[in-house]
DNA sequence: ATGGTCTCCGATAGAAATAGTCGGCGACTG
DNA sequence: CAGTCGCCGACTATTTCTATCGGAGACCAT
């Protein structure tokens, strides 16, 4: 139903999180945890997706924790959405490689669902994570923001 | 995980199918979920909803289906996703008007994913389903598809 | 007027995704 | 070498989505 699951939700607020605290400063999940309110183990998971995929790096032992593995504006909001939940598509033969749909032969919205999909990922790919940041107090979306993508 | 549900697909593919139809042809539910092997009884419960909302009209008794209410230049693709699956949002807070949600009060990603939503919504409701099928050939999305919404 | 065809509607069962939990392992610092 | 913290897999609970069932009401043709 187009919306983005509560994983990816935690993912981003402590992606945002660390982009705030800057660059040196190793953020643990517990720290994040407690002033999102966010459950520790649930969090723990997805940091360590988005550790896995790269976004983030980690530091083992006492005083370990976290840090962005880049700056903020290097960081899409979409690499962030696909690190937990993987391909994302906006219909279930976009999103599952090997979907037996039975609508497939003769459906009729496949094409043009494509078209609406890649937009929203250019959206989504274009904006950084310290973009986003600026959104949160900008009324108004830049009009650029949109662009053709191929099919 | 910004996937449509299937509901939501069928929605779309009948709506289109009756837009090729023409405008005076009824089309009943059998015929659709025969053409695209949806299960008939879900399809029907479906176009109930898209009824309720004005969408398509239906006529009752033998020989009756439903027919497009307006035009389809008229019929807006997020006007057909909302009657399926409600008010629809991006994050839970948005998505769910009484929603309790633990981050609230220091929620940091709040404001912009609301932006990015909107943008999202803008480009949906600015694109009928007339559109929507010539989208289907065409391989670029205009650039002028994007707009700035107010919080 | 009546039987067949079709929409309409609520309830419910089954399947799948999501959210959150638990327990043990390994790495590092002081 | 002990405590802290990340790492990992399995597990349960909850919610959402998908699909089905049964029956009521509208309508047309004969």
């Amino acid at each position: 139903m187009l919306k983005l699951s509560k994983k990816t939700d935690y993912a981003l607020m402590a992606v945002q999180y660390m982009s705030e605290k800057g660059a040196d400063r190793v953020v643990n999940t517990k720290e994040i945890a407690e002033e999102y309110n966010i459950p520790g183990e649930l969090l723990a998971k997805v940091l360590q997706k988005l550790g896995k995929k790269g976004l983030i790096v980690s530091q083992n032992g006492p005083k370990g924790g976290y840090l962005l593995a880049k700056s903020p504006a290097d960081i899409s909001v979409l690499s962030v959405i696909q690190a937990i939940e993987g391909h994302v598509g906006i219909t279930e033969c976009y999103h599952n490689e090997d979907s037996t749909c039975m609508q497939m032969p003769r459906c009729n919205i496949r094409t043009p669902l494509r078209n609406i999909q890649n937009s929203i990922y250019g959206l989504l790919d274009s904006m950084s994570i310290a973009e986003m940041k600026e959104f949160g107090s900008a009324t108004i979306v830049p009009q650029s923001r949109l662009y053709g993508h191929r099919t």
